[in-house]
DNA sequence: CCGAATCCAACATGATACTG
DNA sequence: CAGTATCATGTTGGATTCGG
């Protein structure tokens, strides 16, 4: 007998694709991925590619994803200081899902 | 000679990727969606799989999904009135990228 | 039973100025 | 250059109440 799932009640908390989705979906963090996937990128090149976004946003995005393992970042102790942003595996791997969004997003707009 | 891109600067309002996350990646979104994968749902049925979610946030997300084409909405007319929810083909494919998702989110985690 | 209206709280984001 | 500190704001979600 296949135990026909009313799929019993289930909170956003314990949704991995909730947890998932609201932390990638914050304003700016598709985008800073996105630029990363084309390579190590600095702090002030980040900032130039995102126009608008302002320094202390662009901290807390990188912070976040340096925290869940998304993103390395490496101190070149020089004068003036240097930092720089990379992707790690995950978040390469991240990348290549966000493409699929962005292959259902199109259709998805050209059908209003 | 491949134009090595710099990709252009590009705000979050142009960027497929962001729209669609910031619209799916709502708090109770892809719950919903999860849920209606299963087949077709009455407001109230929604409403006891979703612990926790008001009215007014039920409501809202069951709207915004209709709106953007995702779900289509069916009154039948009768004492007491029942509503029903149920997937577009569009959104069942959402529901198809939500499963990638869910797969990477749970390496993500564990990898922790 | 379904859901609209109102009001409010929490959080993410933003502007701006300043520092190691 | 690469941020932090501080303050202001806007959008999202929730509690509650009421109507068809």
């Amino acid at each position: 007998m296949e135990t026909d799932q009313a799929p019993r009640p289930i909170t956003p908390e314990e949704c991995v694709v909730t947890r998932t989705l609201t932390f990638v979906g914050s304003r700016w963090t598709p985008l800073v991925i996105w630029h990363l996937l084309d390579g190590v990128k600095r702090y002030g090149e980040l900032r130039q590619a995102l126009p608008g976004i302002s320094p202390k946003t662009l901290a807390d995005r990188l912070q976040a994803l340096e925290e869940r393992g998304l993103v390395t970042r490496t101190v070149h102790p020089e004068k003036p200081p240097r930092v720089e942003y990379a992707l790690t595996p995950r978040g390469f791997a991240l990348g290549r899902i966000l493409d699929d969004v962005a292959r259902w997003g199109e259709e998805w707009e050209d059908a209003d």
